[in-house]
DNA sequence: AGAATGAATGGTAGCGCTAACATCGGCGCA
DNA sequence: TGCGCCGATGTTAGCGCTACCATTCATTCT
């Protein structure tokens, strides 16, 4: 029988223990060990015995008696502000295909947009004794600040580029709003309003609208805002479109903060008989399938977003595996996607 | 200074214990253990010492030792076949948002529709001493149904109904593929085809193409299916459409397997100028709210994903917290979205 | 031949926490 | 006054694993 050496009952079912295995395949644990975590390092008959032991009694690994005692724990701390934008779903799944890979598990948390609860879980993730943080964006609490400044791991912070304290991969979204200011121009358009949901959450789009800004400002052009509430994010941009034609009706181009709002638009438009681009142009960022399938294909910029939790997941993993604790900053660029709504 | 008890040189960072907590506090590591997991159990007077010396010198709480002494993790392996379908990151949305209130973790493992790649997932997550398990779809390849008999724990299958093993949340999905059949007879369709993507993968999709046939064959009509590679939804409704315009002219009606599928087809059709519903109706599956926003609104059922989230945290956290361990079933139903389309 | 090397394996001592039981006062009640 | 009880706190002994160092034995070098 496994495990029947005199043990508390603390546990109802005792899973066999590595001490199991070992006295199964008449070896020490530590060789039982050495065989799961650096199997090169065991004689191959050695190995092979310990293996059909391991199999014959069902052993199941003990990751949180292992990570305890190596403290080391192959976690990796994931944070997102938001589940409901399929944006973060992609670089989660590119950071999730890396690290699986290499044996990572990803512990994953979700701030709503709140800092707060942000930092909350950044301590929740240190007590896991992660093995690194990957974090979206490089605003954080003042006590989130404190804590990742005593913190000694890899920091991956992601999406937007900046001043960051550790690996940082995004791209540059004050170039990207002047990229798409410019196209606006090139159009021929002068009155462009910019129209967002929520900027003061969603900040990146609040440096995209900076550069937006400037293009325009450069040109002695005025660069409107429309920041609306959110009610659902096509919801918003269908409401968006009638606010410009009613309370903007110079405007000839709607510069939106994102491929959601700016569908919304062109939808809503297209039900209500309104021409774009003729009546009015639309643009939106991150260059969802979506927005290439409606009629007109909408113009907007693709960021590339699975790279990004790959090149993060990359670099995190690079670190881990010795390399020297130098900042890195990757940026990931971004392209413009020409379509018939300008 | 913190933690300058003998040690030996293991970690390079000794982060404060929970005895030297109880140092600063002047009482045993057994008493801030207290504070930390049973504060009513703690006189306020000595929980309030206890608090601050916490806060003096810093203290992060090592969960890896507290989850192997107390042989419970508090986490939670949930495992979903896809992050690149919505519905899954919303009922992961809907667990996530229960579990967090009541301190669990998720562990996130994603098999994509892989069942050998589940049961391994199963395995490293049994390993990690999960509290309990969330996994999609009632099956499972046979080792992995071994592990699961064996394992003592809470197991919550969801999205569909069945002969579940515990705990069980979904929709019938035979039914809602009835439902959406009858409806199109209702509408005087005779000639429908299904159109899937993927169906052995997406066997719930099957299920559903299983109900519709049903219901077509009791009124002696035949159930024609196409079953199409999958090359990104929009894409592949997009191709369904000509594929069916072209091998099934008789057709009047396309019964997808999915609402990306649906879509794709009537953005296609816009474009194309193919009338719908006048020349080919469209039916879908899960409605989503870009379905809800074309012209024509597409004719859906929907899936209440992020119920069933919620309802499978709420009743795992209940037998975790000591309800009684009886196998429990509950349908979330759906609803038919009569749009345009049809 | 004897020393030095290196590969394979083992013994010991924790990692930081909590379960289980022990202890200690204070209180109510007979 | 003495007994029992209960609430608050302490002591002890692990949870299952791995780091560290010791040991063994075959191989190579001088």
């Amino acid at each position: 029988m496994a495990g029947d050496k005199q043990r508390r009952n603390r546990k109802s079912v005792m899973q066999p223990t590595l001490a199991d295995v070992a006295r199964e395949a008449g070896v020490s644990a530590i060789t039982v060990s050495r065989v799961l975590n650096s199997p090169q390092a065991v004689r191959p008959a050695t190995r092979a015995t310990v293996e059909a032991a391991i199999d014959k009694v069902g052993y199941v690994r003990n990751m949180l008696a292992g990570s305890l005692a190596s403290a080391n724990s192959r976690f990796i701390a994931v944070i997102v502000p938001s589940l409901a934008n399929i944006v973060f779903v992609e670089v989660i799944a590119g950071l999730q295909a890396e690290f699986e890979r290499h044996g990572y598990q990803i512990l994953l948390g979700n701030t709503d947009y709140d800092l707060d609860r942000e930092c909350e879980l950044v301590r929740t993730f240190l007590g896991w004794s992660s093995s690194a943080l990957v974090v979206t964006g490089l605003r954080h609490n003042e006590a989130c600040q404190r804590v990742l400044e005593h913190w000694e791991h890899p920091i991956a912070e992601i999406m937007e580029l900046g001043e960051a304290r550790d690996l940082n991969i995004g791209l540059d979204h004050a170039e990207a709003g002047r990229c798409m200011a410019r196209h606006l121009l090139g159009r021929g358009h002068r009155r462009i309003v910019y129209v967002a949901a929520q900027l003061e959450r969603d900040y990146r789009a609040g440096l995209r609208f900076a550069g937006h800004r400037e293009v325009l400002e450069e040109q002695d052009l005025s660069a409107p805002l429309l920041d609306l509430e959110h009610l659902g994010q096509f919801e918003t941009g269908a409401q968006a479109l009638e606010e410009v034609l009613a309370h903007h009706p110079e405007a000839t181009a709607i510069h939106f903060a994102n491929d959601d709002l700016a569908t919304g638009a062109i939808l809503h438009a297209q039900r209500q008989g309104i021409r774009v681009p003729e009546e009015i142009a639309i643009a939106g960022f991150n260059g969802l399938p979506i927005g290439q399938r409606i009629t007109p294909r909408l113009t907007t910029i693709r960021s590339p977003r699975e790279t990004i939790g790959r090149e993060a997941a990359r670099r995190v993993i690079a670190r881990l595996e010795g390399a020297a604790r130098t900042p890195e900053q990757h940026d990931v660029g971004f392209e413009l996607l020409v379509g018939e709504s300008t």
